[in-house]
RNA sequence: CGCGGGGUGGAGCAGCCUGGUAGCUCGUCAGGCUCAUAACCUGAAGGUCGUAGGUUCAAAUCCUACCCCCGCAACCA
């Protein structure tokens, strides 16, 4: 029986359930996933994490629009982004709904255990109000003139009361987490960010309820039937309600000591990585890591914030149709190219730009010229001249190799996705500049030069399997293409040891183009 | 003084933290090759690194001031 072990744990955060999915969330889904599959490359046990909030007041505006139950609407959001997942190749391991007795009974039993440790209180705010948003409005949403934009329909002044989280002188410590442990918010810009906001505001209290007359679509609050929790105890709890819920032993310990242990339970917590959007920082960089400590719980390892794309040069925006459809993209240009796409366009942290010019240069350079036509001279040529049979040699970029290896292994273990791929790009290139200088089409015609044209076509066997592999937490599909055009049996990567060479005598697969070029029409 | 991101050859970007020949991809032009998906390889042209000061032997890089662009109400990673 194999040994319990903390998996390497790694999350999204969940897409609020109100509208159709679009790039981002394919965006932030993808990254996860290549780091998920590159850890497993590495050999650990990975436990990767997504799922939909599907609470508070926007769903059921929504649902009410469409003369649904807020039940029966978020049944249909859910449907949809199973569809995008399957669609996006996901190897996500639970899909988490805020709707699923599993996370409620984790976040009314957190509730009441912090309530009872006084974290709680009760107090009365008194403010602007407005009817059409349904919520309390700023003071910096007030218009020079002092009235409101007309947006937001009438605006009254209204005192009500709720529950608040003692947030508020937590932030030393918090300031020294930070500044003891360099990789907690990664990239470094926005941990300045967040060590500037700590350092220089003063941290107010946290609502955590809404009175269920004016929202009711929420989690109630188990020590007072008036009122649901609001967004913090219901979306951010997700990311232990699961492990929870899976029986690691270390949620259960914090949250219902007097539990007897689950038989075969996940260890997930603490986290190894959060991957957010920039726009949720302060939640996940301040907030979450003081309802942690509330409930006695580590800290997650790292919060990574990846940046926003635009279309274009242009915000994204459905109002006016500036929007990429993720799922159209996969089925007009297959998913690997997609996926290629967003790893290799962008670096995790800044913002991006999509375009379509340069989606498709991308693809035609890198993806059809690049790879796509290495593979398949090289195997062509193992076709054309050894009957498909690889022959016996040595390789000649073995140093070229094992440098390429060692690089995208490290890159990959820092979640620099894009150097990963920069570094493969330029090992097709070396192989690229390795046939146009040994010619094995000239050689091939002089069969006093056998030996010769043997290295060389062992040598790009080697090449392709390493490429194979290297790909495979991007590219997953055509890692197996490759492997089958290869003859071999296919695997997923495999970072552990460099890839076995392969044996002389083996016979390769049937050769076609990965990435059939493609030309613009007109 | 609201916050953040940015201004680098035709396009898109890296380099800036840890000053010292300005790099990459695409595009353009010329040449080579013919195994391959009209793919591949080589070379060339093309840049006052937003502006003005300052520090320095030396500034795209550090400091100051200023100009310009894009996000920051809503759908929204």
């Amino acid at each position: 029986m194999r040994a319990m072990s903390k998996r390497f744990y790694v999350t999204t955060a969940i897409d609020y359930a109100n509208g159709q999915p679009h790039l981002g969330h394919a965006y932030e889904k993808v990254l996860a996933d290549v780091i998920a599959r590159a850890r497993r490359s590495l050999g650990e046990e990975v436990f990767y994490l997504t799922g939909l909030d599907e609470h508070g007041q926007k769903v059921q505006q929504a649902a009410l629009a469409e003369g649904k139950t807020p039940q029966a609407y978020c049944d249909g959001i859910a449907a949809t982004w199973h569809v995008l997942i399957e669609k996006l190749g996901l190897s996500n391991d639970d899909f988490v709904r805020t709707t699923e007795p599993r996370h409620k009974e984790v976040v009314q039993a957190i509730l009441s255990k912090l309530h009872a440790d006084g974290q709680f209180y009760r107090a009365s705010h008194k403010g602007s109000y407005s009817l059409g948003a349904e919520r309390f409005l700023t003071e910096k949403e007030r218009l020079p003139d002092g009235t409101f934009d007309s947006s937001f329909g009438k605006v009254i002044e209204l005192e009500e009361e709720n529950y608040y989280f003692k947030l508020g002188e937590q932030q030393d410590w918090l300031i020294g987490h930070i500044e003891a442990n360099p990789d907690f918010i990664a990239p470094e810009y926005r941990r300045n960010e967040v060590l500037g906001f700590l350092k220089n505001d003063k941290l107010e209290d946290l609502c955590i309820t809404r009175p269920a007359a004016r929202l009711n679509w929420g989690i109630p609050v188990p020590f007072d039937p008036a009122y649901v929790t609001y967004v913090w105890f219901d979306a951010l709890v997700n990311y232990i309600s699961i492990p929870f819920a899976h029986g690691d032993p270390v949620v259960r310990k914090a949250i219902c000591p007097s539990d007897s242990p689950t038989p075969s339970p996940l260890e997930a917590w603490p986290a190894d990585l959060h991957i957010i959007g920039k726009d949720i920082l302060k939640f996940h960089a301040v907030y979450w890591p003081i309802m942690l400590k509330a409930m006695g719980l580590a800290l997650p390892k790292q919060i990574l914030a990846h940046g926003w794309w635009q279309k274009e040069g242009e915000k994204l925006s459905k109002s006016t149709g500036n929007v990429v459809d993720p799922i159209q993209v996969i089925d007009d240009w297959g998913l690997d190219a997609f996926r290629f796409y967003l790893v290799r366009e962008l670096d995790i942290g800044p913002d991006g730009n999509w375009t379509d010019a340069g989606f498709r240069s991308r693809y035609q350079s890198e993806l059809a010229n690049g790879l796509g036509n290495l593979v398949n001279r090289s195997l062509s040529m193992i076709g054309r001249y050894r009957e498909g049979i690889i022959p016996s040699g040595t390789h000649q970029l073995a140093a070229e190799t094992a440098e390429v290896w060692e690089a995208s292994i490290a890159a990959y273990r820092s979640n620099s996705l894009q150097e990963a791929l920069k570094r493969t790009g330029a090992y097709v290139t070396q192989a690229n500049q390795y046939i146009d200088q040994t010619s094995p089409f000239k050689i091939a015609k002089d069969p006093a030069r056998a030996g010769d044209l043997n290295n060389i076509l062992y040598t790009l066997a080697g090449v392709c399997r390493t490429l194979g592999v290297l790909l495979w937490p991007v590219m997953p599909g055509t890692s197996e293409k490759l492997q089958r055009q290869l003859g071999l049996e296919v695997a997923s990567g495999d970072f552990t040891k460099p890839p076995a060479p392969i044996d002389s005598g083996h016979r390769i697969g049937e050769v076609f183009p990965l990435f059939p070029r493609r030309d613009k029409p007109e």
